[in-house]
RNA sequence: GGGGGGAUACUCAAGCGGCCAACGAGGACAGACUGUAAAUCUGUUGACUUAUGUCUUCACAGGUUCGAAUCCUGUUCCCCCCA
């Protein structure tokens, strides 16, 4: 094999746990293997990227990679790390999801013809023909009720109760599994550590059903080093989908990210080589001011999901945003830059009329703009006290000053809240 | 069914007749320092207001009182103990 896929995830410190003999079998011969994603909304998240960049590795090691989306086992529900049982999605709404699922992943992984393929499966393509007599005699007779029962996801279930529908969860799984290594040769299972449990039954299937062997490696779950829970904000998932999270903002996420986590981060979420990664670290180390790390790690996970155009875009607004550009940067750009630059920054509509008729910028902050930037006047003039509001980049300081500002444009005027938030207000006039 | 305890702002949690828009902690937001990091320090955190001013809040509905988050009555929900 062209490269040593455990020694790859390892030193990315994308290994949690992983079955005895898998680097073996890996090293042996080209290996198809899959991970599952569930279809519950019609965009990925960075929540998936990890699984994402695990089969991108695997396909660059020369393996196979098989996605396969969970038409099936999406109808059912997964209770690992889940506290109640979710809501079924109808067979429609989960066709829609695979197909843009679908689109996503063509993004990261190559899907033409050659021996290391990628491709793409829906197990509801199987499941749909198969009979629940069927299933209970072929599959569920070679796993006990004691086994089943053991799993983590099942136990930690117990006191608040499971449905048989998410308790038969793990054999549904565990029969993709089966039905890939029958159909598509595929020997091994990769996922989320939550996820340990599943692809063993799986295995273990496997191993009964018909003496194969097969194997499982699962991924550590990513935290961000202050605890709080990678791939959320705010505004909740950081979406792949531009139509969910604006390419500006999920620029931002990744340029926000801290330099404790930007070092693991680069490893696990590009495909750079250790060596560049480690020069990069270094370099991150000697200047941390550069942000170094943060740039490349943004860079490469910009091109992958949106592009060069959107990445250039995001650097330009964040240049502007965040650089030390003053009024005259800003009133330098022409109309069509500037809308562009601000792409993703919360518009407010409000009319001319009313900008001029505001008697003091507390005002325009807050009822001109129908308490979008501020809620409450008493908020904006506190936040203007603390020097925390600049309107088209220059420093508000008294919160009664007339809002005699000159428009961008004669249209637009950009609000600063605090360092990282921003408001684009436009005057609409007539 | 009997007995006891509880419900307070984003969360936890004080307050138990006036000095309460309500201690404290966490969170959030902002400022300083920096690097759109982290840590630290400072400030803000019901609404309106220039304000020591007004208004709306302490589960819900009534009541006592000059005055209630605090006392009384009823309602709803939660917890504990005994059956």
């Amino acid at each position: 094999m062209t490269q040593n896929f455990v020694h790859e995830l390892t030193w990315r410190g994308m290994i949690h746990d992983l079955m005895p003999g898998t680097e073996a079998q890996l090293q042996r011969e080209r290996t198809a293997g899959y991970i599952g994603f569930d279809p519950t909304a019609d965009s990925l998240h960075i929540g998936n990227l990890v699984q994402i960049m695990t089969l991108v590795h695997f396909q660059r090691c020369g393996h196979k990679p098989i996605a396969l989306v969970g038409g099936a086992t999406g109808m059912v529900g997964d209770p690992s790390g889940k506290s109640a049982e979710r809501n079924l999605l109808s067979e429609e709404v989960l066709r829609h999801n695979q197909g843009c699922v679908k689109v996503q992943l063509e993004r990261f992984l190559d899907f033409s013809p050659g021996p290391g393929q990628a491709e793409m499966v829906n197990n509801y393509d199987w499941f749909k023909e198969i009979r629940f007599l069927d299933f209970i005699r072929d599959v569920g007779k070679h796993l006990t009720v004691n086994y089943m029962m053991a799993k983590d996801s099942v136990q930690n279930r117990l006191e608040s109760g499971l449905s048989f529908t998410e308790f038969s969860y793990q054999l549904v799984q565990g029969y993709d599994f089966y039905w890939l290594y029958k159909n598509k040769g595929c020997r091994i299972q990769m996922g989320g550590s939550d996820q340990w449990g599943n692809i063993v039954t799986g295995t273990e299937l496997i191993r009964r059903k018909d003496g194969g062997e097969a194997f499982a490696l699962t991924t550590p779950l990513i935290k961000k080093a202050d605890g709080s829970k990678f791939g959320k904000t705010e505004q909740g998932n950081v979406w792949l989908d531009a139509a969910r999270t604006s390419p500006y903002q999920f620029y931002q996420y990744w340029m926000n990210t801290s330099d404790e986590d930007a070092a693991s981060f680069i490893r696990i979420f590009t495909d750079l080589p250790k060596e560049q990664i480690d020069n990069l670290i270094m370099e991150h180390q000697k200047a941390p001011h550069l942000r170094s790390l943060q740039q490349e790690l943004s860079k490469q996970i910009m091109i992958r999901v949106h592009s060069r155009q959107d990445l250039e875009a995001a650097r330009q607004a964040s240049q502007i945003l965040f650089g030390n550009s003053v009024t005259e940067d800003l009133s330098r750009l022409d109309e069509n830059t500037l809308l562009a630059v601000m792409e993703g920054v919360p518009v407010v509509h409000v009319s001319h009329d009313s900008i001029v008729a505001a008697a003091t910028v507390t005002d325009l902050l807050s009822e001109t703009t129908k308490g979008s930037i501020f809620p409450s006047k008493g908020e904006a003039r506190r936040m203007i006290q603390a020097g925390g509001v600049s309107i088209n980049k220059i420093k508000v300081s008294d919160p009664q000053q007339k809002p005699g500002f000159a428009l961008l444009h004669d249209r637009y005027l950009l609000v600063q809240k605090g360092k990282k938030n921003y408001h684009l207000i436009v005057a609409d006039k007539g």
